[in-house]
DNA sequence: ATATTATTTTAGGCTTGTCTAAAATAATAT
DNA sequence: ATATTATTTTAGACAAGCCTAAAATAATAT
C-alpha cells in the first residue's frame, strides 16, 4: 500500500520535472512539498527502495515507470475531483484545488471510474488541464510560443526551445525558468516585442527571445 | 486539529454508546476500531485529555459534548457521502460503505454544504438512517417492537424495553443484545410468537419476549 | 588549484498511533 | 471472603514522517 504522504511527493516530483528537464533536486522537493530537505532525502530513500523513484545521491530523482503511473493517477483523480467541485457543486475554480487535495486520495477504482462517467468524460480540468485517461495516458499541454501571446495573457513557461547557452544564461538570469508564470504586459506590433512580467519583475524581451519561450495555452 | 484516527474512534464511541446506554468499554471500542485494548487506552487518555470525552479508569467513556459534536459531523458526512454515492453515482447501497468510510474525513465546511444543497437536503441516508443536520441535531431512530415485524425483516436491536433482569439475563443468553441484527424467520399469528435469528443461531421468542425488543424501523 | 559557499546527507530526536508482555484492578464463582 | 478469571492499564518498543544541527559533498569564485 502506497501512503498519502509518498502519493504527494510522486505527484510533486512529477510536476517538477515536467516542469523543467532534469532531474528533480532535494530542495526543489522540501520547496514544493512544505518541507525541510533532510525530510526529503529521508522519504526519497523510501520511495527509492519502492522503485517508485531512480536516485542518485546528490543528483536528484526521476521517477521510474511505475512511479510515473502513481503520480498520473493522483493528478487524475484530482483533475476529476476539480471538474465534480465546479460543474457539479458550483465552486469556482480558484476555491477547488485545497479540497481536491484531499480528495485525490480516496482509494476506490470504482469511484473514479464512476465519477468519470458521471461527468461525461471529461478531457481537461476546469483550468485547462489535461486529465489523464485510465492507462495513465495523458495529452500533451498545448505549448505555444510566447510571441503568439496578446498583451494580458497570463500563462506559465513550459520549456525553451533553443538551448544557446547565451539565452539559457539570459532568461535564468531574469527567471525565466519551466514552471514559472510569465506575463504579457506589452506588445509593439513593428518588431514583435514585448514587455512582460516574471516574479514581479518587468522586462523587455525581443521578437527571438520570445520565441523561444515555450508557454501553455 | 483532530486527526483521522481521533475522528474515527469518536464516531465508534457515539455508535457503541447508542447501541448499549451505558459507558463504552475499552475492549469493546477495539473490537469495533480491530485494534488492541491497550492502543485504545492510550487514544483514550489522549482524547479525554483534549476533553472529546469523559474517562473513569477501568469503567469505560462517554463522549462530551464537544466529542458528540464532532462525532455527528463525521457521520453526518459520512451519511452525505453515502446518498451521493448511491443517488448520484449509481453505487448499490452496500457497496458504498467502505468508500464513505474515507470521504468522510475531508475538511471542509463549504463541501459539505454544498454537497447538502446539491443532493436536496436528504434526511436520510439510503440505509434509511437519519443525517444529522449542521448542528449536530439527529431525528432519533425510530423505535418499533420486534413483535411487529414481519417474517423475513433484518434489523438492529436499539434498545431493551423491560428491564426485569430474568429477561434481560435470557436476552443476554441468547446474544440478544443492543447494536446485534435481529432476523425474523417465521411468526406464528395465532400466540405471536416468533423465530428469530441471532449471529447465525435460531430461537423462539414467546409474544412477551418480543415486545420487549426495540429495533430501528 | 584552492577556498568559499551552497546543497545534500547523516545522526539523533520527536510525535502519532500501533503493538506485545507484564502488572494492576475488577468481576465472578466457590 | 477469597481465589480464580477477565478486563484494563502500564511499560517498553516500533514504523512513519517530520525536525534541527552537524558533516559530507558539489559548485563557484578567486
Amino acid at each position: 500500500m502506497i501512503s498519502l504522504a509518498e502519493e504527494n511527493y510522486l505527484k510533486s516530483i512529477y510536476h517538477l520535472s515536467q516542469a523543467g528537464s532534469k532531474s528533480v533536486l532535494t530542495n526543489e522537493l522540501a520547496e514544493a512539498m512544505n518541507t525541510k530537505a533532510a525530510s526529503v532525502t529521508d522519504m526519497i530513500k523510501k520511495l527509492s527502495t519502492k522503485e517508485f523513484i531512480s536516485y542518485e545521491k546528490y543528483y536528484g530523482v526521476n521517477l521510474t515507470a511505475k512511479g510515473k503511473t502513481v503520480a498520473l493517477s493522483v493528478i487524475r483523480k484530482h483533475r476529476l475531483w476539480e471538474t465534480f467541485l465546479v460543474e457539479k457543486l458550483a465552486f469556482s475554480w480558484d476555491e477547488v484545488h485545497e479540497v481536491a487535495e484531499q480528495l485525490e486520495h480516496i482509494q476506490s477504482k470504482r469511484l473514479i471510474e464512476k465519477l468519470d462517467e458521471y461527468l461525461g468524460f471529461p478531457k481537461v480540468d476546469p483550468h485547462g488541464d489535461p486529465i489523464p485517461d485510465t492507462k495513465g495516458k495523458i495529452k500533451a499541454l498545448q505549448q505555444v510560443m510566447l510571441a503568439t501571446l496578446k498583451p494580458g495573457a497570463d500563462s506559465i513557461i513550459v520549456a525553451v526551445k533553443d538551448s544557446d547557452s547565451q539565452l539559457l544564461k539570459y532568461l535564468d538570469k531574469i527567471g525565466a525558468r519551466p514552471g514559472k508564470t510569465i506575463k504579457v504586459i506589452e506588445r509593439e506590433e513593428y518588431d514583435g516585442s514585448m514587455e512582460v512580467s516574471i516574479n514581479n519583475q518587468r522586462f523587455f524581451l525581443s521578437k527571438e527571445v520570445s520565441e523561444n519561450i515555450l508557454v501553455n495555452a
